[in-house]
DNA sequence: TATGAATGAGTTTTCATTCAT
DNA sequence: AATGAATGAAAACTCATTCAT
């Protein structure tokens, strides 16, 4: 029983168009920049009147925000899936859900590389409030690195004296490191490559000991 | 002898005028965005007329570039002012490089923080080629950073296994989460404890050995 | 026997319908004015869809028609309830006939002041064909006083040489001040006051004899 | 010695356009009416580029303003260019002041009707604002006549228990019916009569005494 | 019959770019 | 060489009206 069997056909008719055009404004955004599309452009898109878009969204801004809303509820539903932070008790797991962490983020990416386009690149030059947003997701992902690390500090698999706040923040560098360079150049050997270097040098950095 | 003996007076004064509405388009371009940004603001915020724009650059576009690739030497000639690669011999050394390194970028930072602005957050939406300007600067990033490691593994004091160019660009993907933290709040504090979590990261790792 | 009787439940809902909805347009174009009301305005009122609008009213420019020939209609009757002109046979019962339409009008415009605004204030802008219905109201109007001051004249208490086209024409424009002071100032005093001073006007002009 | 000779050629054609502009504007809004007037419709009247137009002014509602108080400043301008109200001393020159008057209100209207149309059809619905002016105009002109009537209740040519205040009113009111009729029927017979019954209705009332 | 989803004509406004002075 | 007036393409947004359900 699912929640559509409860709406109305013209309900449903409804939700599905509206869904359709946050994934051409999504499409499109990603394609030619915010800046570049006009609702025009996303109404084409769909062969539907212009003005059939704001049946559905009050604002060209409107639309950007939902976008990036799901981009990021997206983002974190996956990151999240993974087992909480507590549920890894050694070094060896630690290592094996940064792999599968990886993995997934490789697969988002694959099978949506416009995720990473319109996430890094577009959203950065709407206005503040935007940028604020994406600091945020970005400040997120640190606190949810970091708690991974002060969890392996405390079990005692990682450094005493782990700054995992900074440390967890880095940590998402790299992996916006990892999706700029797979927007520029989507080759899965260098993706597969950069994941492992940096799983190395998370655990064992790059010196000799 | 300096350069300018040569050139005329009138010479001298356009190369000025250039060089300021450069500067003008950069601070404009950083603190209102590029798409926000007139032309007529740039030419008001110097007391010029915006016919006076097109004598010296021919588009916006065109100034965009200009002010982006003196901000990219700028970053360029900051890193490789530094010694080259090789002149490092020993850990020890390295560390300190690191270091050096690390307050130089500070320092940019610190006293503009308008250059992260404008190459993270604004250049990033402006069209296909501007993006990979951006890309390339990343990239050329990474392969400073990997030459740096590719002597350190030469001369021992690293690991033989590392993979030289991937942890260049996971480095790189660290700077940038820390100009990308600045620019969201510009805490002297966390910038600093940031640089130590990287260096400490990038040398020791996180694990316990 | 009334004539709701004849009618099917059907077809008095239908009626009842559409006065609600001529009723709503009134109300709304009155307040926000006719350009800036929307056909949504009017049904969000109602409470209806706004398509059923369209199956009572062609047009918004036709309810617009309706809305107003009920306003005028109204006005017609207001005045028209009085005696006839003939009826009146003194210069004193004049003057009480002025007083009891003066008094009318008076009710009228304090118990719907929105009546004169629209059809003073909104109505003039529509087009062509809206102001010469407005022109023949007022027109009608000064007939309608011209015809008591026909009377007047024949039967004695007035001038001779009176100009009663032009002086029905004058009294009615001394109405309109009345009713667009109203408008800008609902003072009952002030009104008293001008409804005192046009009838003294009248009767007496202004100067010493 | 003429203002314009201080100013430069081009700053004369400047301040010509921007007369122009408005000259176009006013006879669009009067002609179309101002809803009915899109700012193209002023540009091409003048062959000029729409957005030649938002350099002289910022908005439609913006020129309509100067448009409106350009003719207000003129009907003002029109109405005290007669002598101060103190300056007449009897019966007899009060009577010439009002003949006066009329004809110079009779010029302007008959040289420009659009002068009526826009300030008392189109004006009235533009916004509160808007109304506001016009009627404060109203008022004014109530408070002129009644300048003109204070003086003669004083000098004892007029009525000791004149209520000044609204037979200004009122005078006005007639002064609009005028106005309204001209614009209905501009046929100058009836702007005559309507003037003379006007003045002996001011003076005699319609009473036989 | 009532509904409201869809439509696109029409409007305002901005601004990069041109070019005469 | 500098200027800024003129331009019009382009874009966002509204809303009267139609019509399938």
């Amino acid at each position: 029983m699912n929640d559509d069997s409860s709406l109305s056909r013209a309900e449903r008719n409804r939700q599905q168009l509206r869904s359709d055009i946050l994934q051409a404004a999504f499409i499109e955004f990603a394609e030619r920049g915010y800046h570049q599309t006009a609702i025009s452009d996303i109404a084409k898109r769909l062969g539907i009147g212009h003005g059939t878009f704001y049946r559905h969204f009050t604002n060209k801004r409107d639309i950007l925000e939902h976008v990036i809303d799901d981009i990021a509820t997206k983002i974190i539903a996956t990151l999240e899936a993974e087992n909480a932070p507590d549920a890894v008790t050694s070094l060896e797991a630690y290592k094996e859900q940064c792999a599968r962490i990886a993995n997934r983020l490789s697969d988002v990416l694959t099978a949506n590389p416009a995720i990473a386009r319109l996430i890094l690149l577009e959203a950065t030059s709407i206005d503040a409030d935007m940028t604020k947003r994406l600091m945020n997701l970005i400040d997120w992902g640190g606190q949810l690195v970091a708690a991974y690390m002060i969890n392996g500090v405390k079990l005692g698999y990682f450094r005493k004296d782990l700054d995992c706040q900074s440390t967890g923040h880095a940590v998402v560098g790299m992996i916006l490191v990892c999706a700029l360079r797979f927007l520029s150049n989507p080759n899965p050997d260098e993706q597969q490559g950069l994941a492992i270097a940096i799983q190395r040098l998370l655990v064992d950095g790059i010196a000799i000991h």
